[in-house]
DNA sequence: CGAGCATCCTGACGCTGTCAACATGATCTT
DNA sequence: AAGATCATGTTGACAGCGTCAGGATGCTCG
């Protein structure tokens, strides 16, 4: 079953590559990012990517998926943390492990969700973000106990704690979120939890679309 | 006082730069921009930009201070297109206009908002992103009676609209809210109306914080 | 043991941003 | 009016970039 080391020339260098590569992205971000770079951080060649990920958009795609993944797991995280939790306690939890993964990896968050740079497409890609999506979609079915895809005002329900917990994931690793800078965590936490209630707020009459 | 025209060797080249930009980073994206391709689009030199700009970055910074005060401009039209609304209406326009702005413009919405290449210390950029903030706060006030910025509450307000309408318009120009891709322009508004309005409605209790 | 193949390297191409040196033309001083 | 000065724009060079073609290396299995 191939161990990981000690076998081919370098061992196992797409995982090295991608390791290397988010450190690439960390430190420069999107824009900055260097193929080649992450060559020579591995100590290989700078040719050597292209024949674990074709190209540039390639290494980035992998890495956008392996984002995805990684921050499903977050938000599963908090929701394994809590024990005796309601259906909205859950649904706050997972907003929690969104801004965790931003938190931790600001860099990674953006090439998913602000870049034209990974190939949407991809179907590792795609599969690993529908899947994300659905743990958001689960969270309002529980609470609402109805389907979002059967029933459009929880589906309204959830663009809106998703949009919630999205923008303030976008503004605060931006540093724009000012007041929220400047409060402990658990001051932050209370408070991201307060925002997310009122994103499940129904107004009175709802949208009225079908 | 020096006309813009007919003077120098080209005329206005900033002014042409910038709109060539613009348009090089709406085909391209951040990730693609290319100084070059804007100086040949302008039929210049390839090392012109730099007498009016320093380098790439200073052209980005300066796209990013221009975009902030087209945004703000975009939300002061909703506002000023509607003509008895209240205090709730008027908010409501504002997060209509920022969507406009974020639909019109998405590659220039994402390098003002999740980018790293604009210099954010820059006085012209950071004044500009400034007003923008200052408008919403300004919206929030009228509607709570209070400045956010003397009243913790208010100020949470401010973050719930804004969080909000920024995930929305973040997800919805990045193809990831599928089911108002879907909606006429019309049910788009109600519904986003509809998500702003939830931002907007305080939890019982609120926060708790200072 | 040797064929085949996945893996990795070398060298080249045109592209990029930035810099230094130079050309041009408007403005200001004397 | 003439010359100096400076903003404006050009040219050429440099290293770094992504990508491709071709060659080297070493594992695997017949």
């Amino acid at each position: 079953m191939t161990r990981e080391k000690d076998r081919y020339h370098h061992g196992d260098l797409r995982a090295a590559l991608l390791a290397a590569a988010e450190a690439v992205l960390t430190e420069t971000g999107v824009e900055g990012f260097s193929l080649r770079a992450v060559a020579k951080r591995v100590g290989v060649s700078h040719a050597a990517p292209a024949h674990h990920f074709g190209d540039v958009q390639g290494v980035l795609t992998a890495l956008a998926a392996e984002g995805f993944r990684r921050f499903l797991a977050a938000m599963q995280a908090r929701q394994a943390a809590i024990t005796g939790g309601d259906a909205e306690a859950l649904l706050v939890a997972s907003g929690l492990g969104y801004l965790d993964f931003a938190e931790a990896s600001p860099a990674l968050f953006r090439l998913m969700f602000s870049s034209v740079r990974p190939r949407e497409e991809t179907p590792e890609l795609s599969a690993a973000a529908r899947d994300a999506f659905g743990h958001l979609a689960a969270d309002v079915a529980r609470l609402r106990g109805v389907s979002p895809f059967e029933d459009s005002a929880a589906m309204e329900d959830v663009m809106a704690a998703w949009a919630m917990v999205h923008g303030v994931a976008e503004l605060f690793i931006s540093g724009r979120l000012k007041p929220m800078q400047t409060m402990t965590r658990a001051e932050r936490e209370a408070t991201v939890a307060s925002l997310l209630k009122r994103s499940l707020a129904r107004a009175p009459g709802g949208t009225g679309q079908r």
